[in-house]
DNA sequence: ACCATTTCTTAAACCAGCTTAATTTTTTTG
DNA sequence: CAAAAAAATTAAGCTGGTTTAAGAAATGGT
């Protein structure tokens, strides 16, 4: 069970049957239909949450009372609020399904326990952490780089599989662009 | 020596002197004059660091040849570009001192070494990663739902000592403003 | 103190991407 | 399958922030 995850897990560290089922004891799966909430604004966010199947996506509210979205998590990634995690604020963020999915939840004192019990996880996650700041690096530096156009672009070359997926709307959300301007973008390269 | 480093780690685990002094072992100290370089674009970054004293910035150059910073680290932090560490790329960045700086250098296999060494490190670096993660999902939100010149502004009032201590053009790079409208927001405000 | 270099300012013309608002297409649900 | 809701399109007008170009002020080295 869970079989992702221990792939996951099993890229970075080493991981024997009975580890397996110490760290089991710490997860807390959770089945979801599309457009459930796992996290709303104001609550504490108190776990970090595992996409064993399906895709998550984290927004808050602006001004204009629209959804930004932030970030989206598909499978085979750790998604949460980790500004309200680590202090335990509450936090400006909804993390909501975009479709069914199978998620992995281990919450804050799990997440200690474990960690006690099985330092070697600590391993696993400064490497989950490092790579996902490097991601963020990485990202950053496009939206530096690029003008809103070639974002769109490139990040349709990326993501073909993940444009499919996801409502076009989500998408120009996450990109910082409004939906009328993607439609205008779409027009153009056909 | 290394007080601040120490004192760093210290926040997080445990740490006797035994173990300060295996540490040394893998720590580099580097110490620059203003406008030297510890990384250059095409280079692997070989290394991360850590800002014993002074001020560093990243920044790489885009096609109209400008510099674009995308991060600063002042006393504290550590900084790297972790995508070219991590999978030994050759980076795009620049890493430049802003000022007079002693940086405490660890490089790829050093880390590797250190972290087989004292596991216990493992802890330390991933709860940095974590709360950088977090540092860049906050700031990834401001530019998300403030304008240009509310972020200006934000960030003028968060953190007014480091807006003395940095030349104005680069505090608008970082921004991703332009110097000229910088000075019209100055304007505006007296 | 003086010159060279770096940093900051001013102002006008310009444009990428947003807003608004109305219509059409697609998806969901009973 | 039909009605309702959600998502995508179209087009015109507008604006926050850039570009360009030139000059002024601050800083640093000798």
């Amino acid at each position: 069970m869970y079989t992702n995850l221990i792939n996951h897990i099993r890229r970075y560290i080493e991981l024997d049957d009975d580890t397996i089922d110490i760290l089991n004891k710490y997860i807390k799966p959770v089945n979801l239909k599309k457009k459930d909430f796992l996290l709303k604004e104001g609550q504490v966010c108190r776990s970090i949450y595992f996409v064993e199947k399906g895709c998550l996506r984290m927004f808050f509210v602006n001004d204009k009372m629209s959804e930004q979205i932030t970030q989206f998590a598909l499978e085979n990634w750790w998604i949460s609020d980790f500004f309200s995690f680590i202090d335990n604020k509450p936090s400006g963020y909804f993390i909501q399904t975009v479709e069914k999915s199978e998620i992995l939840s281990i919450d804050t004192s799990s997440f200690e326990m474990m960690l006690k019990e099985l330092p070697q996880m600590e391993r696993y996650f400064r490497i989950v952490m490092q790579r996902a700041l490097a991601a963020s690096q990485l990202r950053a530096k496009y939206m530096y780089e690029l003008t809103k156009e070639e974002f769109y672009t490139h990040f349709c070359g990326s993501f073909p599989e993940f444009v499919q997926r996801v409502p076009q709307y989500m998408i120009a959300s996450y990109l910082g662009l409004t939906p009328e301007y993607v439609s205008e973008l779409r027009k153009k390269k056909l």
